[in-house]
DNA sequence: GTCCAGGACCTAG
DNA sequence: CTAGGTCATGGA
């Protein structure tokens, strides 16, 4: 019998907690006080930046971490990771703007969702589409008992393939989906339906699986990647966005007048190494800070 | 009021 | 394969 508890430190260093959740990998967390929350593995929880590492809390006490340590990807050997990125101006300027930027692991059914509602909408916005169909249609995650000390009054888990497939597109253009809304409904069903495995996706290959992720409708080639980055363990897969787009051309091949697409899909799979996904989430990261300043 | 957003999709060249 | 238009909504 193991212990059951609310609270767990996870030691860890060169980690940053706001670059992390604040770089548009996952759209559920929420800026409290000192920390962060959010519902993840079906649990609310709460994270906080501490001297040693992470502190978090849960609502309902748990006995096994993992999910959480997974999820944070806490046991990753960063140093080793940026280590393998192209020694080049462009990536030491990032990874000096982003140190302790990490990528987490998330639930594929959830992230890819979530990136099916990203395309042409501003962060920001996803946030907003995103909490409105978790608290219209996700399951009520924290109990009676558990309420008030620190917790929220309510908090959902992101809604199921099979929940959502039952709802209609009309319902999700409530919540402010647009024209993603049958995108969303459709591809709900095929995988509440199986025509599409997701939970198989981190035994596959990337490029296998990129072609499963292709066949569900509103997955291009930047969703599914972003999917198999962020979900699917595919430290390969290169999601090109327009900040990224912006970066490449301007970082890479400020030279040149024309680059094709597929030019730049190319360059992205050779030139930025084993862990090139993690490359492009600082690239990324960057930009965004540098405009942020601007 | 204008521009654009972590794009996908359809059509025409 | 590339270029251009369209899609729904709302920040900036």
């Amino acid at each position: 019998m193991s212990l059951e508890t609310s609270r767990k430190i996870f030691i860890v260093g060169d980690y940053d907690l706001a670059a992390t959740l604040n770089s548009g990998q996952a759209f559920r967390w929420v800026e409290e006080g000192d920390g962060w929350s959010a519902v993840v593995d079906n649990r609310w929880v709460f994270v906080k930046q501490i001297g040693k590492g992470i502190e978090a809390r849960v609502a309902e006490p748990v006995s096994d971490w993992r999910w959480l340590e997974e999820y944070l990807q806490v046991g990753v050997d960063i140093k080793a990771v940026t280590d393998s990125f192209p020694d080049d101006e462009p990536m030491r300027e990032a990874v000096r703007a982003c140190r302790g930027l990490r990528l987490l692991l998330q639930d594929p059914w959830e992230c890819l969702a979530s990136f099916i509602l990203s395309s042409n909408k501003q962060i920001t916005q996803i946030r907003q589409m995103v909490a409105l169909i978790c608290e219209r249609f996700g399951e009520p995650v924290v109990s009676g008992e558990s309420r008030g000390q620190g917790c929220p009054r309510s908090a959902f888990a992101f809604p199921s393939a099979a929940r959502l497939a039952e709802t209609s597109e009309e319902a999700l253009r409530e919540c402010r989906l647009g024209y993603r809304a049958p995108y969303l409904l459709k591809s709900a069903r095929m995988v509440a339906e199986g025509e599409v495995e997701l939970d198989r996706m981190r035994e596959m290959g990337c490029g296998e699986a990129r072609e499963e992720l292709l066949k569900l409708p509103g997955v291009g080639r930047k969703i599914a990647d972003c999917a198999l980055l962020f979900a699917g363990g595919h430290q390969e897969a290169f999601p090109i966005d327009v900040w990224i787009l912006k970066a490449l051309k301007e970082l890479y091949f400020a030279r040149k007048r024309k680059v094709t697409p597929k030019r730049l899909q190319e360059f992205s799979m050779t030139y930025f190494g084993p862990h090139g996904g993690y490359a492009q989430q600082y690239l990324f990261h960057y930009m965004r800070k540098q405009a942020g300043r601007a």
